[in-house]
DNA sequence: ATAAATGGTGCGGGATCACGCAAGACGAAA
DNA sequence: TTTCGTCTTGCGTGATCCCGCACCATTTAT
């Protein structure tokens, strides 16, 4: 067995190799990656069916490179292992594994114990591990129940990205009165009404921007999940001019 | 001598402690934290005047620590070890450090070597070290030149936290044309023009809203300097109503 | 000292945003 | 089939935003 440690901070990458060597005596040889993008080459160059990377990276970070990966080879297993369980992290990753695919999601927090038994578990039992903490998002996220809807989390980005209701509604093939239905539901979400109509007229707050704020605060959007609809935003925008 | 290792993740923390050992046999005790509020009750209770610490924490993070610590101590070194060279970090940490402290700021992708050249520097001989990286930012964003200004960074500071105009006028104490003034200036120095004016109708942007998201994906603004401003915002509606 | 630059303020208007009201579309439940 | 809920869209309005055109007060430069 072969596996593909993609971590671009050294003394991590170096913990991950003590660990998969004691949790996989199976495994006969480790290949490193510091960023995405060699992720990627060693990935395809190595066929790699067993993955462990880290989501944050400074050049190329895990998502983009597991979307890669996974498009041209869907079948491979690949262990997350994250400082954080944004929700935005969550959503990023759920958004981009394939049907079938075994995936794991840890939290660097997680004993090394845990991080054994998941590196067992999903690149030998083929089956998913998903941090618990990392759980309760993804339960949020992808049910309807409380969190913020799929329409919602796309129009959050948009406005996110500083787009006008007429550009979104372009974008998104709406009217602009669908894109402002959209944007009252996600401030009802966010609860962005909250703080304004409080006391008379203190803390007015600026319906649209408030809530791009918010969501950062609360981790339902970060640096990365804005890299990405930028750099998408701005494919978007190349193709029809 | 004794030194102050705060530091969330314990791979680091180890590395910390043993490079400090290494760079600096002087050192006779060496004291651990692994957040900010730890920190800040060790550094009391040891009257530590030499502390090494990483920025990003989850509970209560570097600079919050630092500035109640040199509150209290004024005359603390304090190296921060930090992953990124964000502006809105080196805003963060220009704005607390008393006159005339020693302090510094090394990256953690940085060799060992330079790592231990900072820590005798800082602790033995009193002087301030920056890594050549950050050291850019600094000057760019305390220097008037090309940066954005104070005054426009407290704007975009205010805009991000989805305040209103009339809001940010009542707060900064100025009137509302002058808030809009700022606005402009902020959004010349982003740049928001630039893909708004440029085909015909396509991509207009609320410059708003594209404001803030230009300056966190420049990295102005973070996730910290974001929840520190959310906080100090709600200390200013307490005390006025 | 006069001139230019810098920063705050008022006025006014066009564009955009937030949102209530209401009508049509579609699938699910009865 | 009827009815209900969700989604989409149009119309209209008041609030807010963006910003050009002044005017004035300090500072800085010549």
């Amino acid at each position: 067995m072969k596996v593909l440690i993609v971590e671009d901070d050294p003394l991590h990458r170096s913990y991950l190799h003590e660990a998969v060597n004691a949790a996989l005596p199976e495994c006969d040889t480790i290949v490193e990656a510091e960023n995405g993008t060699e992720a990627e080459r060693l990935a395809r160059d190595h066929k790699s069916a067993h993955i462990v990377m880290d989501l944050q990276m400074q050049t190329r970070n895990g998502i983009e490179a597991a979307r890669t990966i996974w498009k041209e080879r869907p079948d491979t297993r690949i262990l997350f292992w994250s400082n954080y369980s944004d929700e935005a992290y969550v959503r990023g990753v759920a958004r981009i594994v394939p049907d079938g695919a075994a995936f794991g999601y840890v939290l660097k927090s997680a004993s090394e114990e845990r991080l054994k038994l998941a590196l067992r578990s999903i690149f030998i039992e083929a089956q998913c591990v998903i941090d618990r903490e990392v759980r309760g998002m993804q339960q949020k996220s992808l049910g309807q129940t409380k969190g913020v809807s799929d329409s919602e989390y796309e129009i959050l980005i948009d406005i996110a990205l500083g787009l006008t209701d007429r550009a979104i509604a372009r974008r998104r093939n709406l009217s602009l009165r669908s894109v402002q239905n959209r944007l009252q539901q996600l401030y009802e979400k966010l609860d962005v009404y909250q703080s304004s109509s409080d006391e008379q007229d203190e803390g007015r707050f600026n319906l649209r921007a408030r809530a791009v704020a918010v969501a950062l605060l609360r981790k339902l959007l970060n640096y990365n999940a804005l890299e990405r609809a930028e750099t998408e935003l701005a494919e978007w925008l190349d193709i029809r001019n």
